[in-house]
DNA sequence: TTTT
DNA sequence: TTTT
């Protein structure tokens, strides 16, 4: 009923180009996608996840991305099932995406590219004027409080 | 019961950073994010998204980020409702994120970092060799076909 | 860039249903999404969202939808910007839904519909035989340990 | 860097709880989620899904969900790989869950619960009154066009 | 085959 | 093993 998917992550190789018999062209590659912690033994490990990309997509996949760079894609998570040589069932998982967006590789201006290691926060409170609320566009002032807290 | 936003942009000024009453961390910014269309007159607008986030988080987006940089957030669609001074009620909407992630802004290695214009496929056929499916870690031959085109 | 919202909640009030010049269906309602964690007083909050829908989905919605009615909705959160009769600046946000789903308003069979109170779970182990992954269709065992807990 | 997955589905049986040696308890369970189109055959297909939680959530789960029973999962997607007893290499996907909501299963008031089918729209002008915003709590009055029109 |  |  609803199926979506979100990554980002780098191509772990170029991607490949096919077409159908009707000549629909079709690109795959695969995904690299670091995940938000670290394993027992303090090291980052990463999913690596398969992407297929129809038809307009897939000539620009092909004809601009490679190893090695970011992209954001959104799709569906497709699994197809079917039966291998020795009779065994298989299951294929991969994300069907609908949109593909090229991100840049590696930052040039405005501070590094990558997230800050967690560090303690300051604990200080800010001793600012008036307005509380940065996004007020009228005259209430806002006082932000501890019930505003999220989480 | 679910309320989750995924938003790439660029921050349209430096963030800012503010305190609760008891020291809570709070970073605000605005994101710029493009629309997938032009408007009537071709021209690419965007949507201007508040973001709002906490704690540790909020640190670290006033240390490292800065007016343009390029984000992706996650979060919830928080709305807010108040009286203003004339009693108006207003309504501001923000996301609450929970994960920003910070994006490398300009591309040096590995082509374009903006999406290629759209042009037509080639509609060609590819002449490939055993294997149809990159994916496949296994014997069967999977022919594609128009069969699997998923829109 | 990528914008991306997703929706679960209730109709506050019947959609309305209108009409472009050029004759285009646009229905609007508003869904009360609740939150996902209590105030400071205990009580359970909502946010309530405009949401936007275009063309045959906006006659299905204006058709089938009532208040009260449960929806899964997808899509892009949207920023618009004017100036009011008193020359001030107002922003209105609103989700343009590219897919509304029409979710099952109250349980029959199976069970509660909300999800349970949060209660501490039993700790105890499971004593299970020979396969540990439900999931593997292959014959390696696998074992569950400490190390695969993803928070 | 960013993995997001957010599914509507059923169970398609009674979800599976164990424990781990430290009893950590981890539920599982595979959906069953339609696909947005028919297939060749006009046949509507799903994906079948599998989804691990843990915690307190597997409890939940385990305790009051059933096959056929209507769940929204959010969480990120997980790729596993290891090696078979013929030294075949196996990937695994599934979809390691941080938020797992119960939807009633069947409707009782309100109307039809599955989307009705797709027929096309009368094409005909509403002739309506003084607002034309239903979102606007503020006096201008905003005009729909087709300018507006997202897609 | 596994990205930075 | 495959939901409605």
């Amino acid at each position: 009923m609803l199926n979506r998917v979100i990554l980002i992550g780098r191509l772990t190789w170029d991607p490949e180009l096919r077409y159908t018999p009707n000549g629909v062209a079709v690109a795959s590659f695969r995904l690299a996608v670091d995940r938000p912690f670290t394993n027992q033994q303090g090291e980052r490990e990463a999913d690596f996840i398969d992407i297929v990309v129809w038809r307009q997509q897939a000539e620009n996949v092909a004809n601009y991305l490679k190893k090695g760079r970011m992209v954001a894609v959104e799709g569906r998570l497709q699994v197809r099932s079917y039966e291998n040589q020795e009779g065994r069932k298989v299951r294929v998982s991969e994300v069907v995406a609908d949109n593909v967006r090229f991100l840049p590789t590696s930052g040039g201006s405005g501070g590094p590219s990558g997230n800050p290691a967690q560090e303690g926060g300051s604990g200080f409170q800010n001793d600012r004027g008036s307005s509380n609320d940065p996004f007020a566009d009228d005259g209430k002032p806002i006082d932000i409080s501890d019930d505003d807290l999220p989480f």
